[in-house]
Formats: structure tokens, sequence, C-alpha cells
DNA sequence: TTAAATAGGACTAATTTGGTCCAAATTGCC
DNA sequence: GGCAATTTGGACCAAATTAGTCCTATTTAA
């Protein structure tokens, strides 16, 4: 498996839909319920982690709804991944305290960084634009990279 | 989090201690567990899951004990990963029935299909080898790839 | 025959996750 | 001013997954 989680699935979806629609105005949770039909009450949590998170602008009251808070192209597949689950480290040990029992050091933590700085770098080579439908050029998405070691 | 099961990380940790090791003799449940500071029950299974998949070969009885089953070059970690989590895929999108209840096609599957090849490849491209303490050469991992529309 | 191993599988506790719901605050409009 | 449509924030629960343990059978060397 090793699977992002189904909210996160989720809140790429919601995203991708919102881009594909009319930029000139919000869209409601409601509305998004329907197009994805995703339950309300989800779609209503993964907005408010969306927006409070600054990937989405928020107006409140009537006549309020939810937009991109900046260009498709400006987000990445990484940006909605981290709001949901937080900084993309597939092991504990790529993260900051690696707690490691063994030995003095694991010889696995320092390979186990580079893997996920690879993981995250195809991630954030992902643009939300590129998700949607708008860009059918097939074999367009550009996932070739290059580790080159700066990150 | 976007995690690896803890399991599976377990289990590349157990891997890359008995690819450590000397390799002229098999290392039975007990020693690994002592070595990793891996409660004995829990390495048992994972060894019991690495062998049944092939990954380690096995023999019973007195002296008996596990070993790689083949060269250290030739496993990968994405092996490992599978060995424990099955086919990688980060979305259900991504493995073979894309059960979607959006409208006709969602239009995310194919950007996750690449995604997911792409993620698939950086950890094909890392072998046991690498993951162990005997190359330190710094920067030597290689995480170069492209991703070339094959698969 | 015995001791040292692996093999297979059942079982439980803990954690995480998905999903729902309610009350409060904000805003536009009549 | 008041109402209706929204977002906000947080609590809550049920279900699923995961981690970890344990028991018994089988195999093998000495």
């Amino acid at each position: 498996m090793m699977r992002i989680n189904k909210l996160t699935d989720y809140g790429i979806v919601v995203m991708t839909r919102i881009a594909d629609m009319d930029q000139n105005r919000v869209r409601t949770a409601r509305e998004i319920s329907e197009d994805t039909r995703i339950p309300l009450p989800t779609v209503t949590r993964l907005l408010k982690t969306l927006s409070g998170n600054g990937l989405l602008d928020s107006q409140r009251g009537s006549q309020g709804g939810y937009s991109l808070s900046k260009s498709s192209d400006d987000i990445s597949v990484a940006d909605i991944i981290e709001t949901f689950e937080g900084p993309i480290a597939l092991t504990e040990c790529s993260t900051n305290a690696c707690e490691c029992s063994y030995e003095t050091k694991c010889s696995v933590e320092e390979p186990w960084q580079k893997i996920n700085d690879t993981v995250k770098n195809a991630l954030e080579g992902i643009s939300l634009n590129e998700m949607t439908g708008k860009n059918q050029n097939e074999g367009l998405l550009n996932l070739s990279m290059n580790y080159s070691g700066g990150m």
C-alpha cells in the first residue's frame, strides 16, 4: 500500500476541481460536494483545512465560498499533501528527530534522507494545473528530475 | 506523514543489517533481534515475511538461520517495501481498478499514474547495498532519474 | 533423541483514520 | 435590523488498520 490518506486524496480532487472551474467566482462547499460526490461534511472539513493552510482563500457569509489563493501553476501536489499530512517523510528517521534505538547511528538514516528528498522533489514538480483537465497534451507532464545533492 | 509502515521500516533495517554482516554464514532471528534491538517476536515475523517473499533464504533446524537470497546489489528498497506493503501506489486510483465515483473519468487519474511511477522508480533505484555502511562515499547514491514515459 | 531453529497462523491492544455533527461567527441582502 | 447563507472551530464516535505477542508444528544438526 504505502498510501497517502484518503482525505489527502480527496483534498487533491477538491483542489483540482476548484482549479478546473471558472476562476472568477468563489465556490461553496455545497457546490464542490455535488460536483465531486464527496459527502458535504467531509468536503467542508477538507476546505477548512485547505484554507487554514493558505491554499485557498475563503469568504464568509452569504455569497461567500472558496477560491484558489494563487495560480494553479504555483500550487504543487506536494503543497496539498503537506497540508493534510505534514512534511513529506517516508520514515520517522527522515524527519527531524531520529530516535533510532540502534547502535550509535543507524546507517540507513542518510540513504533515507535522500530517498525522501527524491520523492519530495517529484511531488513538488507537479503543479495543480497539471492535474486539471485543461492540459490534456499527452505526456506533457514533466517528471524528470535530477537529484543533484542540494535540495 | 505519508509514511511507510513501521514494520516496513523495520524490515529495511533488518535487511540492511543482514547485508552488513559476514555473508558466509546464516543469521538467526535472535542475533538480529539483539543487533537491532527490535523485539524478538517482531523480528521473527519480519524474517518470515521476507523469506516467504523470496528476499531471504532460510535454513531450518539447528544451525539454521537466514541469509540474503541474492546479492545486496540486486535487492532494491522497492523490493523490500513491496514485500510488506504490496505494489507501490500512493492512491487507489493508481492501482488496477480505479473506483472513482466522479463523472466519467476523473482527470487526476493519469497524473497520479505518473507520480507513482516516479516514486517507484526512485525506490527501485536504491539497492540494499547502498543502504549499508559499506559505501560511505559521500554523495555516491545515484538518485537521478528521468521519467521517460516508458516504465 | 534432543535442542535449536524456522513456519504458520491466531489473537489482542493500541493507534490512526474517516466521517459526522453542533454551535459560533461573519457577511450580504431585503 | 433581521434573516439566510456561509465559513470556522472543535468535539465526537465508529471503523479500519497496525503493531506486537504468543502458541504449536515442522525441520535439522549433532
